[in-house]
DNA sequence: AATCCACAGGAAGCCCGGGAAC
DNA sequence: GTTCCCGGGCTTCCTGTGGATT
């Protein structure tokens, strides 16, 4: 009886998405809406070497969410396959940066791609050689057939944040050590200001061609989520203005995209345990909660601990119902707090300025407030619940292990 | 009008860890 | 290895300030 209940629940339940990884950011889609102007700058620009030409090397920059990584590996895929019409080799690798960060590790991995997309696996060891021989390894292959070679570097300033510019240095100018392949670098990079740390000579080479993606307005995000949605739920699921309002949200956070379809997934998430059957505005707005509350959460795990000190000292003012808190009141309980937990007491000149921080980032509020004769001060007010940001701090230990008995009878004297 | 509170917030400099240059 | 430099966290010292009070 029990057991049939429970497969029955399931069973009626109506399914809301048809396919949620359609939703997932490491999908690559099969149109990319209001990206044709940059696929097309990226065509004109990469079918040179197909004519036998040397093709330019290209700098690509954009905000996050804004269809960089999809729109080149996009083009590349269509480029591999006008080159397979066209009986030329044509190859795109792909190295994300982020976790390829170093000379040898860039090299080892073109190595590798190369080799093993010619026969079997027998590649470079991702350690072990001498980086000048994985060099030489990498031209000799390179070489080896005549083809060309389309290399994408996503996330470039990572690259050259760690490590200096000496691996672009050596693919920018690559094509002069080479008799019949042709080889073309795509960099990427969501840091505009990247390319003046750069050596003159790499910037210049690499920034032959610049394609710049611009952030998407809400009705192109609304576009796109258009075209996800009916990829990824069921027909007639999505309620009255959910995509407008996920569009909304994500248009006012530099258009990032990511954040559109992470919405709209989280919507659907909550509208399937709701089990309705439909998702409404409502689940968008609680989706948008959550999201934002995760953000906030992790920043708040991730603070410095004097910070999380003087986060906690305003928690437990807020949680004794004081109304007005100040700056001297934070103080004043902060400095109990760290000396019950022998901790280092930073000045009020310091205080300050950490309480203007969680301020900036929006953790609190505070209010410069003139009362007078009885002076200046600003007035802080938390901007989560209570329940959750003890929930967050107590994760740190210097914070769990305070003294819990002595600390609220020290704090009721003042 | 002068005073004065309770801070805000600027300026300069100390200390320390880490990375580059020698 | 040593030295140098840099940046971030922090302290010290400082000047500035809106308006209730005198």
């Amino acid at each position: 009886m029990e057991h049939e209940g429970i497969f029955r629940m399931w069973l009626e339940r109506k399914p809301i998405f048809k396919n949620r990884e359609y939703l997932r950011p490491t999908y690559t889609p099969e149109r990319l809406p209001h990206r044709e102007e940059q696929i097309h700058q990226l065509a004109r620009i990469l079918v040179a070497p197909l004519r036998g030409e040397t093709p330019s090397n290209i700098f690509i920059y954009g905000k996050t969410g804004t269809g960089k990584t999809a729109t080149v590996k996009y083009v590349i895929k269509e480029l591999e396959k006008v080159g397979k019409e066209l009986q030329r080799r044509v190859e795109g690798i792909y190295v994300n940066c982020e976790m390829v960060n170093t000379r040898y590790r860039v090299l080892a991995t073109l190595v590798n791609c190369l080799v093993g997309g010619d026969r079997g696996a027998r590649g470079v060891p991702m350690t072990g050689w001498p980086t000048d021989a994985v060099y030489d390894c990498f031209l000799r292959s390179l070489d080896s057939t005549e083809r060309v070679v389309v290399i994408v570097m996503d996330e470039v300033d990572r690259l050259v944040a760690k490590n200096g510019d000496d691996v672009l240095y050596d693919l920018t100018r690559i094509n002069s050590e080479l008799r019949s392949t042709k080889v073309s670098v795509i960099g990427i990079s969501n840091d505009a200001r990247f390319t003046t740390y750069l050596d003159p000579r790499v910037k210049s080479s690499l920034g032959e061609e610049e394609i710049v993606f611009p952030p998407y307005n809400a009705i192109q995000l609304k576009d796109i989520l258009e075209q996800r949605a009916s990829e990824a739920f069921n027909p007639r699921v999505l309620g009255e203005g959910v995509i407008q309002l996920c569009a909304a949200h994500a248009a006012r956070e530099h258009g990032d995209a990511r954040r559109a379809l992470d919405l709209l997934r989280v919507a659907g998430e909550l509208a399937e345990r709701d089990n309705t059957g439909m998702v409404t505005v409502e689940h968008v707005r609680r989706a948008y909660e959550k999201v934002e509350q995760d953000k906030m959460m992790e920043l708040i795990r991730t603070l410095p601990s004097q910070s999380k000190l003087v986060l906690y000292s305003v928690l437990l003012l807020t949680e004794k119902g004081r109304n007005r808190i100040t700056t001297g009141e934070v103080y004043e309980a902060y400095r109990r707090i760290c000396r019950s937990g022998g901790v280092d007491v930073l000045t009020p000149r310091r205080v300050s300025d950490l309480i203007s921080e969680l301020d900036m980032l929006g953790v609190i509020s505070t209010q410069l407030i003139s009362s007078g004769r009885y002076g200046r001060t600003k007035e802080i007010v938390l901007n989560i619940s209570p329940v959750q940001l003890r929930a967050a701090l107590q994760e740190d230990d210097s914070i769990s292990t305070i003294d819990v008995l002595t600390l609220p009878r020290q704090l009721t004297l003042m």
